[in-house]
DNA sequence: CGAAGTGTTGATTATAGTCAAACGGTGTGG
DNA sequence: CCACACCGTTTGACTATAATCAACACTTCG
């Protein structure tokens, strides 16, 4: 079912090698799929020949699949190859809250307890690598390198959840759109943002519903902030008026 | 102005040797005070007699005081004593975003950038320890135990972001009081909880109005959800009844 | 006692949520 | 090829919720 080679670790980045990616259709037909590391079994781990302490497992989940559930035993955390990877939990109403869309490099999945706080998903068709994680006893003192370097992943992640929640903390659909957009159209260098989530993702990521997100839109567009030349592809007309809407 | 003390880490521990506290009067007078480490000057800073790797001063800080101010150089990352404290920014239309409370344990200030994100100040009279810290580049090879140390931090930083993040999710205010009021009591075991913040404090922490909390904390009374004696001191009358409006 | 800070309550308004309908692409099957 | 259904999205009308504006109560402290 999917793909599988090697990865390993070097210093602070976490590189795969052979990723052996094949493209997938888009609009994944099932629900659910059993979880990536059920699915595509352990061939294929070895240690890499520099001798690095960690290798991974590459993996390719269709749009909309599972990649592990809410309260699965944590096995790995993972890196995103490509694609775009979304962790979130659902609440006893149904509701969904969105911790946190996952990009290209971008690390997810990284428990310190023995199992996962979130749900993570494929946004989009994606690739990414899992990295065999046994929890803190991992960092045995020998591997000082691993140390910093999951370290050093570890802080990233806290500062992405810290500013979400300063993100959420915003007082006006506006204001949350607006950041939001700024956030995405900040990797990029040019003002296109094409969005890779529905508008019931961005709604359950920023606290709305998808109605609010639609008519803020709408509303950014009406005042020349952004143009919307398709749902999914946002142009920013004017960062610094939206800049302006946010701090 | 500050007394100061010799702490160190030990496995997993920030342990701090002859703390020195002395006890200030509640109700702090001015607005701000030099920061933590001009106050204190750097004397007494000594390795320990048992070699571990980092030091740390033992910091007094009264009621309201800053401990540090978003933009300051990052020279420590701090543990609480005694006492509580918050870390918060502030908004340009001057509205003030809390990013969390912390009690006697908890770390605060870890940074990897060379700046703070966020400043910190005294929610009581408090008693912190300041650990030297020169980011990343403090985490050399031959010092696995303090990676290790750091590490563990850093993770429980980050969960307890990520846990802000699904807190400010919650649809209405009195789902987030409950959650917060859950969050407190789960601290202790009985089911009396001491609010060390004023209701501004709570307000700016789950994103809501003075009103609107005071309002909500009344309706649980009306409810008998709770108690409030006094409007510093909850008691949770019904835990099973608030956890259900949270999940 | 009076002043200042903190907290509560009431009346009104603004904002986003809810319910509902319609629009626009995309893919399918006749 | 077109008709159709489906899905994500947009828009409208109405409602619920919390913000705002305002007044008042309670504590602490000088």
């Amino acid at each position: 079912m999917h793909s599988v080679a090697i990865a390993q670790v070097f210093d602070t980045d976490l590189i795969a090698t052979s990723p052996g990616v094949e493209p997938r259709a888009r609009r994944a037909p099932a629900d659910r799929q059993a979880p990536a590391e059920t699915g595509a079994g352990n061939k294929g781990r070895a240690a890499s020949a520099t001798g690095m302490p960690l290798a991974g497992q590459v993996l390719n989940f269709g749009e909309g699949r599972q990649i592990y559930a809410e309260g699965d035993t944590v096995h790995s955390f993972y890196k995103v190859m490509s694609g775009v990877v979304r962790t979130c939990r659902f609440t006893s109403d149904g509701r969904r809250q969105i911790d946190g869309f996952h990009g290209e490099g971008e690390i997810f999945g990284l428990e310190t307890g023995g199992e996962h706080r979130l749900s993570a998903e494929a946004v989009t068709d994606c690739c990414v690598v899992a990295y065999r994680w046994s929890g803190l006893s991992a960092l045995a003192g020998s591997e000082a390198d691993m140390a910093r370097t999951v370290f050093h992943l570890a802080m990233s992640c806290f500062e992405r959840a810290q500013e979400h929640a300063l993100l959420l903390g915003r007082r006006s659909a506006a204001q949350k759109l607006a950041a939001f957009l700024l956030d995405l159209g900040g990797r990029g260098s040019d003002n296109a943002v094409d969005l890779a989530m529905t508008r019931q993702d961005i709604a359950d990521y920023l606290n709305l519903t998808i109605e609010t997100v639609s008519r803020t839109l709408s509303q950014f567009e009406r005042d020349h902030l952004i143009a919307l030349p398709s749902s999914r592809h946002v142009v920013l007309r004017n960062p610094v008026a939206l800049r302006g809407l946010v701090d």
